[in-house]
DNA sequence: CCAGTTGTTCACGACCGTGTGAACAACTGG
DNA sequence: CCAGTTGTTCACACGGTCGTGAACAACTGG
C-alpha cells in the first residue's frame, strides 16, 4: 500500500487536498502554520478518525512534522485524541471559534495594548518639552491622534471577540439570518456617520 | 551631525522609536512588514514631511531599506509625498482605514473564496460518488458543514469591510460612542443565541 | 517474547525574507 | 559646470523557519 497507489488516484482525495491546502494559506495569515491547517481540515473532513501516520500519508508529508504539528493543534484545542490511549486516533474540533477568539484576543490585543502604552509615553514626553518651551519634532497633537486610532482598534477588536457563534451546525443558519441584519444594521450606520 | 549625536540622546525620538517598533510588530501580522509600520509611525507622528535619508537616520537603517519600504508604501497609499518633485519629503496619509479595508478584500476575501470553492468541488464529488454506492472516506456533510462555516466567515468578512470609519481625527470620539453601543448591541445578541 | 507499527525527538539541510553596502542615476545649489 | 546630496537598484550575507530522515521510545498483536 504506497503512497503512489491509493491517495493521488482517488479524485475525491484530491478535492479534499485542495480544500487543505487552500484552508492552510487561509490560516497562515492568522499566526499558524499552514501545515496545521492542511492537517485539521483532512481531520475535519474525514468521517473517522486517523491515527498520524494515516494524514501523514494522505497529505504527503513525513510523520515527525505530523507528530509535532498535530501536538500543537492539540495544545491550541483543535484537534483531540478520541481517548487518552497513547496510539489513539485524533479528529478535528469543528467548534473553531474559541480558539480564533482567543488568539485575537491574547495576540491582537496585547499588540495593540503595546502600542497605546508606549503613545502615552511618547505624548507624556513630548508635552513635557513643550511645557519646557522647546519646539519638539514630534507633534504631541499627532501623537494623541494615533492614540485615539488604537483605542477605536481595540474597541472594534472587543466587538469581534465578543461575538459567540453558535457551537453546533444546527445553529449556523439561524446565525446567518441574524448575521445578515447585522451587516445591514452596520451599512445604515455607515451611511449615517 | 553624525547618527550617535542626536538620535540617541533624545529622549522623545527614543519613545517614538518604541513606538515604531510597536505599530511594526502589529502590522506584520496583517501582511505588511514591520519596516513599513516603523516608517509610516515616524512619518505620521513627525511634525513636518521627512526625506528618505532622515527617516533612515531616525529608524538608524540603510537609504537602500527605506527607499523601497517607501515606494511600496506609497503603492498602498499610506505615504504620498508632498509633491512630485523627485526629491520631496515625504507624509503620513493619516487615514488608513481604506487600505486596510482595501487589504480584507482583497486578500482575505480571496483565501475565503478560494476554501469555498474547492470546497464545493469536494462536496459534488463526495456526492457523486455516494451515488454510485460508494463509501466514501470522506463525509459530504462534514464538508457541508465547512462550507456553511466558511460562508459565515465570508458574512463577518462582509460586516468588516461595510464598516467606513471617519476620515479625520474629529469624527473619531464620535464615532467611538456609536461603537461602544454596537458592542453592546452585538454583546446582546450573543446573549440571544 | 519478538517483530512490526506508531509516535517523539533531534540534528541537519533547503529555502525564503530581511536588511546591507556599493554602484549608479537624478537632482540641487554654489 | 562641478561637488555634494538624495533616491534607486543590484548582488550578497545573515538569520530564522519549515520540513526531512534517522534514531529512539512506547505500544500492539501474534
Amino acid at each position: 500500500m504506497s503512497i503512489a497507489e491509493t491517495a493521488p488516484v482517488d479524485p475525491l482525495n484530491r478535492r479534499v487536498l485542495r480544500v487543505a491546502d487552500a484552508v492552510g494559506a487561509f490560516i497562515e495569515y492568522w499566526g499558524f502554520k499552514a501545515i496545521h491547517g492542511r492537517i485539521w481540515t483532512v481531520l475535519a473532513l474525514h468521517g473517522a478518525p486517523l491515527p498520524q501516520t494515516e494524514v501523514a500519508r494522505l497529505l504527503g508529508v513525513s510523520r515527525s512534522l505530523v507528530s509535532t504539528a498535530i501536538s500543537e493543534l492539540v495544545d491550541f484545542g483543535l484537534v483531540r485524541p478520541i481517548n487518552d490511549h497513547r496510539n489513539a486516533p485524533y479528529e478535528a474540533v469543528l467548534d473553531v471559534w474559541p480558539t480564533i477568539s482567543d488568539v485575537l484576543r491574547e495576540r491582537e490585543w496585547m499588540l495593540l495594548e503595546t502600542i497605546r502604552q508606549s503613545l502615552e509615553g511618547a505624548r507624556d514626553e513630548a508635552e513635557a518639552a513643550r511645557g519646557r518651551g522647546e519646539v519638539p519634532g514630534y507633534d504631541p497633537e499627532r501623537i494623541k491622534l494615533l492614540l485615539s486610532m488604537t483605542e477605536l482598534a481595540q474597541m472594534v477588536l472587543r466587538m469581534l471577540i465578543s461575538l459567540k457563534l453558535p457551537r453546533g451546525a444546527e445553529k449556523v443558519s439561524g446565525w446567518l439570518v441574524r448575521a445578515m441584519g447585522m451587516a445591514q444594521k452596520l451599512g445604515r450606520l455607515r451611511a449615517a456617520s
